[in-house]
RNA sequence: GGGGGAGUGUCCCGAGCGGCAAAGGGGGCGGACUGUAAAUCCGCUGGCUAUGCCUUCGUAGGUUCGAGUCCUACCUCCCCCA
């Protein structure tokens, strides 16, 4: 391993963010002679960024941490070509009024951890749209398709993926990769950018992106990608029951979010305080350190001050405090997800159970319903259920005013009655 | 242009003599064991106003008491020949 002088690559190389550099010993020494401008590219194929993205999140904000610029780029352009990369079939088309309303929808998030402004390495927001919609096909041909030889383009991985599974891929995201190389050479043409970072499967494209910015700006361009992250048992990140974990609190509460990071792998513990928080080193190395249920102790640091970063530190001291109570007093907490169902139905006809774990969102549908009782998963006020034709009633209002549906040892929901 | 093959349970992969809500995996969920972990074991993994009804096997028709299974056309993809 390479002994870094710069406090950016220091960092990156401390806390477990690099898998390839392009050229670390010139990096390096750019680092230390003033603020590099860097970025990273974010698909708008969704409503919201999840945990899989936080890895390029961090790394921005480490950036600026390290006194460097961070540039988000939204692929607002991209993201209606589609990345082929790590997919077996193409994705399916956006429509442009998708990926403005994804895009909006998206850039709140980075308010949390990048402080943006005018100033030398305040972080700035670009959409790649700005350059890539006015594109016309021929000078674009000419000018930049000519340093692209489709022998080589054939050879990376994205591609031959798709190649050699006899998987079909389009010209279009054949075009994919191409767009990105354009993006950095513009980047650091019209913004002075020196460095494009992303997941090591980014790796290739960042390649061409390089070549392209040296022969066309004659500009000298770096590349460092990071780890592509899974869990110790190697799931990828960010899958749960319920989907992704988004970082968006409409898509998902701040008490789910918390409760991803406190069921993180007793191995990954360690990787995940350094990659997520701002925890200093020996602090994550003394939590990493300890053993057996002790361990617990560093899952909740995790899981808190993850959420902090992403959804603030009352709303983690909160999901903290909701958790502690459920879990280690077994008592009612009054911050867990709450659903409101009608006070008359309540009072009159009552609620099925089964209809009542489906309005609160815990199972899919009736027949769901049916099968976890009959897997004993589902509890009311702590009992669990055990004739799915029970109805709920005013008298199972708990003291608080509330109905607490579970299923399974981990998922609650309060039922409120208004109306 | 000619010839051959494929598309299955809306998470994925994949069996499927004309009686099929459709084998088996993976993944996921629940239970047991634990520490709200991993590993392991067990159960579940179309919908409903439910001893029945409805919707599912690329799309649309047809044959049949009955079709994922047979026929026709179409769509998509792969392979071989030109």
């Amino acid at each position: 391993m390479i002994e870094y002088r710069s406090s950016f690559l220091k960092l990156f190389a401390e806390r477990g963010y690099i898998a390839q550099i392009s050229d670390p010993e010139a990096l390096d020494k750019l680092a230390l002679e003033g603020p590099i401008t860097a970025y990273i590219g974010f698909d708008c194929t969704g409503p919201s960024l999840h945990v899989g993205h936080m890895m390029g999140i961090m790394m921005l904000r480490r950036l600026q941490q390290s006194g460097h610029k961070p540039i988000v780029l939204m692929g607002g352009g991209t993201t209606k070509v589609g990345d082929p990369s790590g997919k077996d079939e193409a994705r399916q088309l956006l429509t442009d009024e998708v990926i403005a309303s994804n895009m909006a929808s998206i850039k709140q998030i980075f308010t949390n951890f990048l402080s943006f402004g005018d100033g030398p390495t305040d972080a700035v927001m670009v959409n790649n749209a700005e350059w890539l919609d006015t594109l016309h096909y021929i000078p674009f041909l000419r000018d930049y398709g000519r340093h692209f030889s489709v022998n080589r383009m054939l050879t990376f991985d994205s591609v031959k993926l798709r190649l050699d599974r006899d998987q079909p891929l389009s010209f279009l995201e054949f075009n994919y990769m191409i767009l990105q190389a354009y993006d950095f050479a513009e980047l650091a043409k019209t913004r002075g950018v020196r460095l494009q970072m992303g997941g090591s499967d980014q790796w290739g494209n960042i390649v061409n992106g390089i070549d392209l910015g040296r022969r066309v700006a004659g500009a000298e361009l770096y590349g460092l990608t990071c780890p592509l992250l899974t869990t110790a048992s190697g799931a990828k990140m960010g899958k749960t029951a319920a989907g992704a974990v988004w970082l968006n609190g409409d898509m998902l509460s701040t008490w789910d979010f918390w409760q991803y990071w406190r069921n993180t792998e007793d191995e990954d513990v360690g990787r995940f305080l350094r990659l997520f928080t701002d925890l200093p080193l020996e602090e994550c190395a003394r939590l990493e350190a300890l053993e057996g249920a002790d361990i617990n102790e560093a899952k909740k640091v995790l899981a808190t001050e993850v959420t902090a970063l992403v959804h603030g530190r009352d709303a983690a001291n909160e999901a903290q405090e909701t958790a502690r109570r459920t879990f280690e007093e077994g008592a009612l907490a009054e911050n867990l997800p709450t659903v409101e169902v009608s006070a008359p139905e309540l009072a009159e006809q009552g609620i099925g159970v089964l209809h009542a774990f489906v309005t609160a969102g815990l199972v899919g549908s009736n027949g769901d319903a049916r099968r976890q009782v009959k897997g004993g998963g589902l509890k009311v006020n702590d009992a669990t259920v055990t004739d799915e034709r029970a109805i709920l009633r005013t008298g199972d209002l708990t003291p608080e005013g509330v109905i607490k549906l579970s299923l399974g040892k981990k998922r609650h929901v309060l039922l409120k009655p208004v109306g």
